[in-house]
DNA sequence: CTGAAAGCGCTTACAG
DNA sequence: CTGAAAGCGCTTACAG
């Protein structure tokens, strides 16, 4: 292997000059430099990344971790994050655990280790939390998005899954309905629980009763949109109007009600949560589900500044940023008021 | 930052035995490494990734690169890969170029000088032929995935797609169909031509006659599919069968032809290829596609093994592997036989 | 504008 | 079973 002595030699300067050449610092005169990246050129020399972060102390890399690579909302995140850590001349590398708690706990010392400068952590685990301690405790680098260690006192992005919730219904109501029912998330995830009580938030403020039967409580499995709505819409009084936890709820709630007879959104106006179609949108589709959109750029330039916040001053207080979810209007809705002038018409 | 110096002197033992105990090498005594496992735990000490990689010139890790991360069939194989990588102790991290060259040369740059100890490069993207040759120069352990550098002489997995189409379009064949259409890809790109000349293939091996009435030529690009089906069917002959270049042609050609009044599969038979719905399996939908679905267990399993026999050995002479594809049988085909019975009676 | 020397934090022979 | 010493390939003061 060619190094950084074989290059000084070949161009017949010392190596501190190449060095200087490599990492473009100025005080090298014009033909010279040019000697030595011809040098290096002709060498194919490539400098060693160990050895420069080694004595610089720095990588040049953040690293992110993520459970899973799915399709998601989160996926278009990760290119998100390369743009924005490309600007600052920063590597963006990622891995999947593939929900492996060991494989996790590798990649986290294989950062923290000095592979990166600053960690971001990505989803909701709470198996996470004693890694999270541990990269706290060296005082490394490192921003979560999406978790919920509220005690931890360290940087987080966050949703603001309550109100974003609220806005779902609040549309529902301001379309004129009443009956509105909600599929619930697993309620044991911050999520699922933030949403859950942002709907109830939202009936209460404009003052309709909470109806229990209204209300199925799932863990977001396969298959817990089309269960819910089938005992939905098998109610005596069925409700006109649903919120789900998520898309994927949503979607299998719209097909589920259709092939029960329930038209939508003649008949049951759907609203689901993350807006997946942006990462679906190729997927050919009749039917566009309204649903909560989260703001990725926002998120992804507020976790490459955070991290880079924290890497150059490693003294910073950690914040905690939230970020609002806006309503995208897809064709899953409609007002009540029309169908009921219609009716008595 | 605490380094293995402090732990030495902390437990009372020398460096050499630090580094042992941390690469859990024989010849400690029980209580020794007790004691130094303790004190590691006890100060938080986590070995520099960077040090370790300078001096025993390996770093544990295979880097992927990817131009963008999406919703496609080779997002499952990040996780795959992953997993077969951690089999063999290895770290697999991934970064995506965002579709810019000079992010690519990057992070090539960044891997091939130690970050990694072999570079995995997927999807075919022309501009590569020079990165390529870059880590071929340094001799550094390269696994090309879906690419088409012939001349190169490198590691490569690829994907039978002439075989691939023409057991697509043998289905249809099978299924009495002779007024078989195909929707092209772009045919600058090997994928396309393969697919094309496999489409061929089938026809002149059962005897129809090619028509070039039912090939339209597209650059696979948004509503292809949809463009391409729309005139097809305007044809005065329209065919009885599709063969598209990917699903998302497929997909669009069938939501299209029911917009056009044309049943699926009833009047129109379609095929795609890649079978996508591997990684869309949560969103509901009641048309599966037939198409065309790449082993990727294998494929992942094939990519890890060659780059670390690559790793292990530099000398080993480049492979290049071929994998078949298999068809996955959906709803978006039928027997034409029964239909003409129908007709007739 | 250029270079000699020290040192980053480890592992690897080597010696005992 | 344990440790002293050399050295991996760089960058960073420092000196000139």
């Amino acid at each position: 292997m060619i190094n950084i002595f074989d290059i000084a030699k070949t161009a017949g300067v010392s190596k501190t000059t190449v060095s200087r050449v490599i990492n473009n610092q100025p005080g090298v005169r014009e033909d010279t430099r040019k000697k030595v990246l011809e040098t290096i050129e002709g060498m194919n020399y490539i400098p060693n990344q160990a050895a420069r972060s080694l004595v610089s102390r720095k990588a040049g890399v953040i690293g992110v971790i993520y459970n899973e690579f799915n399709t998601s909302v989160y996926l278009e995140l990760a290119n998100l994050l390369e743009k924005y850590a490309s600007g600052y001349s920063y590597n963006m590398v990622f891995c999947s655990s593939n929900d492996d708690f060991n494989a996790k706990a590798r990649y986290v010392q294989y950062f923290t280790g000095g592979a990166a400068d600053g960690v971001i952590l990505f989803g909701s685990d709470t198996r996470d939390r004693e890694l999270v301690q541990k990269i706290e405790n060296i005082n490394f680098p490192l921003v979560l998005i999406e978790n919920h260690f509220n005690d931890l006192n360290i940087n987080n992005i966050i949703i603001d899954n309550f109100s974003g919730a609220k806005r779902a219904v609040d549309y529902l109501i301001n379309m004129g309905h009443e009956k509105i029912a909600h599929i619930t998330g697993n309620l044991n995830h911050r999520a699922a629980s933030d949403r859950m009580n942002g709907y109830i938030e939202a009936l209460n403020s404009a003052g309709i009763n909470y109806n229990k039967d209204y209300v199925v409580f799932t863990n977001a499995g396969d298959n817990s949109g089309a269960a819910g709505v089938e005992k939905l819409v098998s109610l005596k009084e069925p409700p006109t109007a649903l919120f789900t936890f998520n898309d994927l709820q949503g979607y299998e709630a719209v097909q589920k009600a259709v092939e029960l007879g329930v038209g939508v959104p003649q008949e049951l106006s759907v609203v689901g949560f993350d807006n997946i179609y942006q990462v679906l949108r190729f997927i050919p589709s009749s039917m566009r589900l309204t649903s909560m959109k989260q703001p990725m750029e926002k998120i992804a330039e507020a976790a490459v500044k955070l991290i880079i916040d924290n890497i150059n001053d490693k003294s910073t207080e950690p914040k905690v940023l939230t970020f609002e979810t806006e309503i995208y209007q897809g064709t899953s809705c409609r007002p009540l008021v029309k169908r009921l002038q219609s009716d008595v018409g």
